[in-house]
DNA sequence: ATTCTTTTTGTTCGTTTTGTTCACGGCGGT
DNA sequence: ACCGCCGTGAACAAAACGAACAAAAAGAAT
């Protein structure tokens, strides 16, 4: 379960937001503050999980609250839910590090995909102890999605064969295989998976070794390093 | 012109720093700082737009660096740049607002994607005074997006021919098709299906593979994740 | 020792498909 | 009616692969 705070001095609209924070399930109000002051007494109590906060209030400002919170207490989120369009407001907001910022009047839909992505957005952080590029770029803003790349490969390696020799090295016993068998166990030539493993023992990552049969010329064997 | 300050104790590194963010349009490297110390100096004096930020540092902590940019300067924003993969960290950047936070070893396509992003991100806010919730929702994370009424796609992708593709992804069988052959099935060119097909494997609800024929370049096939 | 046979390597070059650029046509707004 | 913007596809340059072949490295035979 997750709590909150709900923080607005018009009665009416914070009950609103009271009845629609308990209509999606994983939420309890624990708190509703009509002002700065009692937001301040409250927060500090009951340390919720998250803050749903105005930004005018009759005895001062929501993001000078938001500051106090980040200062004093690390482990609750906010989102802020206001009638402030200026940017400067949003701008301030974003460096506050706030989940999301919802314009009133508030719908309800619009409201319940917010509090249900902060939910996902918990239990993804709750799974995990250490972060990935890839986990940063699902949880932070869209940014980082769109384009997270490979390494820059060089000419003639592409990133998903290199993926699957590499594969095959990891999973190999009998310590080392040929490139020709490691091809056809993909399902390419002698020539494209000797490329690749090339490359594995130019990058270091494998290394080469040599095999001698009754006769002929020995064959170069492959083992991840 | 964005000016930056470069804030890493490892010299190579920062210098590396230094050659990507000149290699990037639009910004300037205004400072560079290898300790807490120089850049609590530094970073008051130049007031950057952007502060590249390492966490572990010989003589403090970025996070805490980062608390101090946050409750002096209002108009500085912070990208982390850093080895610490412990989600507490992660999670402490988010709420102080950072605008990325990428994992070294730092690759030069996903640090430019990022600084690509923040120039358009600011150029988005200079150009609009008051904001709608459709702005905020592009502009913070990727919360909203979801099931915002307007799926809000990116530039050259059409929903209609999206769900064609996507459908057609649904229905293969034979595991995977090629961007010619899901182009002659819907109508399209080979261009357009496969402007679409990676579309989806950006987004993720798709995968790339390869299919490796008798002789010249392999196959791209796309099969639905 | 030298030469022959065998087996695998290493490389070149042609083939096939990708990935990108740019002009065209259509739709919506001023 | 014009301009601007957006999705499309033809054409082009580049990439990734494999067939074919020459060279290498071993044991066997002379």
């Amino acid at each position: 379960m997750l709590n909150t705070l709900i923080v607005e001095d018009d009665i009416k609209i914070a009950e609103i937001q009271r009845v629609f924070v308990e209509k999606i399930d994983g939420y309890t109000v624990s708190g509703i503050a009509h002002s700065i002051d009692e937001a301040e007494e409250l927060v500090f109590i009951l340390e919720p999980d998250l803050v749903l906060l105005d930004i005018f209030l009759p005895d001062g400002n929501g993001l000078e609250f938001l500051w106090k919170i980040r200062s004093k207490l690390k482990r609750t989120d906010v989102v802020l839910i206001t009638a402030a369009k200026e940017v400067e407001f949003f701008e301030e907001a974003m460096r506050g590090g706030v989940f999301d910022y919802i314009l009133k009047p508030l719908i309800f839909s619009r409201f319940k995909n917010t509090l249900d992505e902060y939910k996902l957005h918990r239990s993804k952080l709750e799974n995990i102890s250490t972060i990935s590029q890839q986990d940063i770029d699902g949880l932070l803003h869209q940014t980082g999605k769109i384009l997270s790349e490979e390494p820059e490969m060089p000419k003639g390696i592409d990133p998903i064969t290199l993926k699957k020799v590499a594969a095959l090295l990891n999973v190999d016993t009998s310590g080392g295989i040929s490139a020709e068998k490691a091809g056809s166990l993909i399902g390419v030539s002698r020539t494209t998976s000797r490329r690749y493993l090339e490359y594995l023992v130019a990058k270091g990552t494998a290394t080469a070794d040599l095999c001698y049969g009754t006769q002929g010329r020995p064959e170069r064997v492959y083992r991840k390093i």
